[in-house]
RNA sequence: GGGCAGGUAGCUCAGUUGGUACGAGCGUCCGCCUGAAAAGCGGAAGGUCGGCGGUUCGACCCCGCCCCUGCCCA
């Protein structure tokens, strides 16, 4: 697969990625592609901190808004229709710009990812025992049909367990690894936005802050009667599950607020190191919209370490 | 000035009626992650148990004094 560039830009929440894709954009002639397992969803918008209208700044943002909050995301599909969408782009001379913090998301479209497929009715049953029986009795079981893949897993992960056991009904096995760090395209360039720890705290406090102040409680009740709670991804995103549980009186709307900031924090971190170890990502300063442009005149593809992959 | 409660991991607190701190949650750091990835799972590092002195073979747990915090009485 080439075609042309692309660009990637990553790092955790609240570091400015999304304004710095609009400037890359707007300089390199490219359009936005979201990346963000959450901005897919309709309605959900200051919980995502989604870009407005006017922050576009005019720069067509793709993939953002077009599932319903009852409907499940899924990387597979995700990963469909962003390689349209950046195929799309090629032909029509543009520079797609992922931007995002869903690291799963962007590997699948610029890395050298297959999803196995899957199967809603072996899914559905699976998980009714994963319910009923626990965790290590179907990680006993995937010891018997797929041992490789049991090692990799952790016994106490349902989740994967179960997705394991899926996939080796369909196809025989489950490769419990993630692929090689393999770009998929010619011309990949990954802009990490780095931000210190402190200062990501910092800014993760005030965003949350800053969400509150937006109406986040009344986006959320207007979500709930269109069936968030029902959601079985939208209704998991950091704040409107704070703020659902808040709704259910479940616990104090100050607790939700604190419990979105905590929550964040842990998932920023998540992502810091995800994009860290990628030796491909390389970082410039949040905001610094000419550090960024400058990684563009040297796009770098496969996995190629070169001697400046840190920055000051 | 007197009385009571309390001072144990970065934080909030358990705990030992004297025998190497079983600690827990949160935080921090690190790792995993293939159709829910803003989710899910795991690991590690952190403590002179307020200070000084005494009793004891041995004290974080007993005694004395002191310091600090909170509450109450004057």
């Amino acid at each position: 697969m080439s075609g042309g560039p692309v660009v990637a830009v990553v790092g955790p929440t609240a570091t400015g990625k999304s304004d710095l894709a609009v400037d890359l954009a707007l300089e390199l002639g490219g359009e936005a592609v979201n990346a963000d397992s959450m901005q897919l969803y309709r309605g959900m918008d200051v919980g995502t901190a989604k870009l407005t209208r006017e922050q576009r700044r005019g720069v067509p943002h793709h993939l953002i808004d077009v599932l319903d909050v009852t409907e499940p995301a899924s990387v597979a599909a995700y990963q469909r229709a962003a390689r349209r969408m950046v195929a799309d782009c090629h032909t029509r001379g543009v520079v797609p710009v992922l931007v995002g913090g869903s690291a799963l998301y962007v590997r699948a479209v610029v890395d050298r990812f297959a999803f196995p497929g899957t199967d809603p009715a072996v899914r559905g049953r699976l998980e009714a025992e994963l319910a009923r029986d626990g965790a290590d009795a179907l990680h006993a079981r995937l010891a018997q049909t797929d041992p490789a893949a049991a090692v990799a897993i952790l016994p106490g992960n349902g989740r994967r367990v179960v997705r394991a056991l899926e996939v080796v009904e369909l196809t025989g096995s489950f490769t419990a690894t993630l692929p090689a760090r393999e770009h998929a395209y010619d011309q990949v360039t990954m802009v990490g936005v780095d931000v210190s720890r402190p200062e990501l705290d910092r800014r993760i406090d005030a965003r949350v802050e800053r969400m509150w102040a937006q109406g986040l409680v009344d986006e959320v009740r207007g979500l709930e009667a269109c069936g968030l709670r029902q959601g079985r991804t939208a209704s998991r995103a950091l704040g409107y599950a704070q703020v659902l549980s808040y709704l259910a009186g479940e616990c104090s709307e100050e607790h939700a607020r604190a419990e979105t900031a905590r929550r964040t924090r842990r998932f920023a971190r998540r992502q810091d190191s995800w994009f860290r170890r990628d030796e491909r990502v390389r970082w410039v300063p949040a905001g610094d919209v000419a550090a960024a442009l400058a990684l563009m005149a040297t796009p770098l593809s496969s996995p190629q370490p070169t001697a400046e992959t840190a920055r000051p």
